[in-house]
DNA sequence: TTGACAAACTGAACGCCGTTCGCTAAGTTG
DNA sequence: CAACTTAGCGAACGGCGTTCAGTTTGTCAA
């Protein structure tokens, strides 16, 4: 039964060329802007045939998000057994979080920065449960190195889940921001790296003390 | 020469008629499920009449988040001429302001989670200006009430600008990610109350250590 | 009052879009 | 070779933002 099987891979091969492509495009012009028609145009194949491989447009953008996150959840995880020391590895996450997300732009404010809507209907379709569960995958990363520098008495905090998630929207506020409007050019901005240490310091600090500052 | 003033007013007043309708709708369903022709039909006119008052539809969200921004800008300047204790007028504004997007979460998401990508070839009209005239105003609260602390001494923190836009970039992490992700049931969200303190514990607490944590 | 002019407004169209569906043509199987 | 399965596609649907020629409405000088 080789036939089948050839058949699978050659299945298999398209859909990942219509994924290259969609993943060219969205990045190169920003999801809104891309058809899939162009999607179509680029791979020599009509329209109709995308939703052979894909539910419709959403999907396409659901996969892709999946294999980005599964970059940067490696990426992340390859850092935690590599640094030794927790406080630097820390830290080193978020930076990467930070660069990673303004080297695919796209792709982040797809994932992050649009309304979805639809994780009530597609939530049971296997494209979204495999994001979804990569997504969690990653968060942990962040989590474990929390817990490490707590463990090991750099740091302090009471809650790990409030501060974990906490740390996750400064880092993404930090991200999305640079992403949509570093380039305006009618708000002051401060140098790129600069706004980026600066943030994460003030992470770091936040987490040094013992008590509240607020009265 | 009555007439042209009163022609004038019309004009205004059918000016108001579009904006008001677009916002509600915007609010209602989201911009990008909002047509023209929708807009159109609800003050019973047609689409092309919405063209002799806005260059295009991106210029209708352009002139609400101006209109949203000034009632921000409006509460927080009362705020701080109430607030007697900076470091406590300086929380209460950051808490402003993620309650305000949270309550205003289709006019926030408009404002600050979508690619506008025309601020180059519209920066030149007045709806354009003024919108980015009261986000700067806006944006000067933060800073002065940064000041204000870092003056009175409760706050400790070399760089006015970056900390400003720092702390910026953090409150709309938290706000945005709240507005488009509390919902989802795959999160482990901690209750919303708990993660707004907890960041703003963290913001404080971060600026008033001296030296930064990093090695 | 009338005719010329300007301003306000619109119907119809253009060229896109995401998506669907019935058909074709090629490949596989007994 | 005939029956069947499957991949792929042309053409269409309804909707979108936007444009423009043309109509209606209101104003004003003569």
């Amino acid at each position: 039964m080789g036939i089948a099987e050839r058949r699978a891979r050659q299945k298999e091969a398209l859909r990942s060329r219509i994924l290259d492509a969609a993943g060219q495009l969205f990045v190169e012009e920003g999801f809104a802007n891309v058809s899939l028609r162009k999607i179509a145009e680029r791979i020599e194949y009509s329209p109709a045939t995308i939703y052979l491989y894909f539910r419709d447009k959403h999907h396409l953008l659901t996969s892709l998000c999946g294999d980005t996150f599964a970059q940067l959840k490696t990426e992340l995880e390859r850092l935690e057994n590599e640094e030794r020391d927790a406080l630097e590895g820390l830290r080193k996450g978020l930076r990467f979080y930070i660069d990673f997300g303004l080297e695919h732009p796209n792709h982040y404010l797809m994932t992050f920065c649009t309304p979805h809507e639809f994780y009530h209907q597609a939530a049971s379709t296997p494209e979204f449960q495999h994001t979804n569960k990569i997504g969690l995958e990653t968060f942990d990363c962040l989590r474990r190195a929390l817990r490490r520098c707590r463990d090991q008495g750099l740091l302090e905090f009471e809650d790990l889940e409030a501060t974990s998630q906490v740390a996750w929207t400064f880092i993404h506020g930090l991200t999305s921001l640079l992403i949509l409007y570093y380039d305006d050019p009618h708000f002051p901005w401060v140098g790129r790296d600069r706004l980026i240490e600066t943030g994460l310091d003030q992470i770091l600090n936040g987490l040094r003390a013992t008590a509240p500052v607020a009265s």
